[in-house]
DNA sequence: TGTACATCAGTGAACGCGCGTTCACTGATGTAC
DNA sequence: TGTACATCAGTGAACGCGCGTTCACTGATGTAC
């Protein structure tokens, strides 16, 4: 062979793996072919000989950037890795960089219209939900409308996003349930 | 005029009605001129009698969906109307509608990527803090990790939607100092 | 009342561009004899 | 060792298409005289 035995899958892989960033940091829409091609300094010709369409790259990319994701969040053993995964998550870090960051998030609007997206989806809020199995939402002293407004967004988001519906309902429900309006003080407006 | 006084003002309400409703449901970038055009029984080229190009109408379509967003969210006057809000809010019709919905979840990826969605998108979580100002999120007795998961990722989705920077910080403080894995009973896995 | 002209919302053909996709080809290497 | 052929990852020109945008035009109505 005129490549090393594995070159082929090797930028097979390249391209997945720039699709996966690219996607999550410009939306699947957004990521042209040839612009995807020539940052690894290929042809968009060569393209075909990988993949049988941008739609197949992006099942690959969605699987990688789950399993990409998961790998990096092993299931936690204690509440203290608990901690730093939310921390983590939570980060600025996290959120100027969409591009290796969480897929749920920066392909939200996406994922909800295509159902390739599906055991992808699934798959990373599972592991999500092994890191806040048992985590609470406690009242914090500032800012709690914040956190029933972040919790409202993500519900929404969350319930497009994710494939199975018996799930959707129960994101829906859990959080409308968790929200309480606080019985202490209501000010009035027109 | 050949026309009744107010009627090319009319068009022009109906181009951004439409344009709102679309850009939810499709995605700005996903939103084509000419369907959209063709949709209100118009050809395309009569576009830009109304608007510069097709930035100034997602401009304007932003603007409106934010209004008739707050319109049809009054402030609240009571606990009552918060819970129905809320209801309303995590309720399987705006899941499932996301073309008349909260336009923060239904374009929250696209909104972080352009600039001029800001003013509109701080109108509108200020509103929304307004309906959970006084709100608190309650340990409810299942699926409290779902309540954790979903704030998760709506705190990172509205951090990077968010134009101002101090908004987008204290909705990460307040999410990551909100969520605490409850001491109770932790398990171990590989 | 009747003709000539101005107005202007909307028409529809055309533009250049980037998209996803196709395909005949290249050229470096491996194999056969 | 040397020539002839096969392999195949990648090349690059070309395709049809929908996009945002432009522009000369239409035709119904309003105004002027």
């Amino acid at each position: 062979m005129r490549y090393t035995s594995n070159h082929k899958a090797e930028t097979r892989q390249r391209i997945i793996g720039e699709a996966a960033r690219r996607f999550r940091k410009d939306g699947i829409e957004g990521t042209g072919l040839v612009p995807l091609m020539k940052a690894l300094g290929l042809t968009h010709g060569g393209f075909y000989a990988h993949f049988e369409s941008k739609d197949a790259l992006v099942q690959a990319s969605l699987d990688a950037a789950a399993e990409q994701t998961l790998a990096r969040w092993p299931a936690p053993r204690d509440d203290a890795e608990r901690r730093d995964f939310i921390a983590g998550y939570l980060s600025a870090e996290h959120r100027d960089n969409a591009s290796e960051g969480c897929p749920l998030t920066s392909l939200s609007a996406e994922l909800g219209l295509r159902d390739q997206a599906s055991a992808t989806t699934d798959m990373v809020v599972a592991r999500l939900s092994e890191y806040v199995d048992n985590c609470t939402t406690v009242a914090a002293p500032a800012d709690q409308g914040l956190v029933a407004l972040a919790a409202m967004v993500g519900a929404l988001v969350l319930s497009r996003a994710v494939a199975d519906p018996a799930m959707s309902d129960r994101i829906l429900a859990a959080v409308t349930a968790a929200i309480q309006p606080a019985a202490l003080a209501t000010a009035s407006a027109a």
